[in-house]
DNA sequence: CTGGATCCTTTTCGATACTG
DNA sequence: CAGTATCGAAAAGGATCCAG
């Protein structure tokens, strides 16, 4: 191992394990996407909600996100989807526990984003001043 | 966040100030930014970094990406950015005690996704099953 | 060393039309 | 009702070149 380079030298790699680094990331990334986000809040709301009612409660979503972000929820194991075999078709979803865990985590976050609204519109506004002066 | 009611079921809107919701929304996705997050991380571990140690730390990021995500969280207040003006250039990057509070908060998501990763894994491998046999 | 500017590829997402 | 399929606009992101 050479240590040639003093700039390289003091940098210690992040001690976390890659593979958790990348299930973090990718679940927090989707956790974090709009959609996800207010369905995940949606069913925690209401408990249940069929395919309609929840696109109405997100509000503003087009069918294509609802039923994508959806299925990928019910893919990480967030959201129990069920299919009853009636005409016209009735298919509801909730949040299995899985999901339910996730969002109680998530309010962490939530309440951060609350409690420092003020903190981070303040600090957009110096930053807004400080670039127009240059 | 709350449990579901069934007295209050019937109150379809989410009863969240939509300022709030959006302010939120937009501070979370940022957040859950891949790029940002690596550097809220390197940053979290290391301190203060200059720019092209904190692009080696962070790994496989793009200059521009690097630029461009560091400036936003600078703006959101989250990242302290100090140019020394001298030659060669040296600016070196911290994080402010909100950006720091930021990374606590978010803890509780890690930990949820450390705790969880099992979960999910099989999950996926259920969800992955059951589509294969339709 | 730190980044701004530009080009170009990839990905995302809404709108629309159609099905069991 | 609950989706699937497809198309085009728009945004994100990487590579590259240039400057103070």
């Amino acid at each position: 191992m050479s240590k040639a380079n003093p700039l390289v030298q003091n940098i210690v790699p992040l001690a976390v394990d890659p593979q958790i680094e990348a299930l973090v990331r990718d679940i927090i990334s989707k956790v974090a996407d709009k959609w996800t986000m207010l369905i995940l809040e949606a069913l925690e709301e209401h408990g249940t909600l069929r395919f309609t009612q929840l696109g109405r409660t997100v509000g503003g979503i087009s069918q294509k996100m609802l039923t994508q972000t959806v299925r990928q929820m019910e893919e990480d194991g967030l959201v129990q989807r069920t299919v009853h075999p009636v005409i016209p078709p009735h298919v509801d979803y909730t949040l299995t526990s899985l999901g339910q865990s996730l969002g109680e985590a998530f309010c962490g976050v939530w309440i951060w984003a609350e409690e420092h609204r003020d903190e981070i519109e303040e600090a957009r506004r110096v930053f807004a001043a400080a670039t127009r002066k240059g």
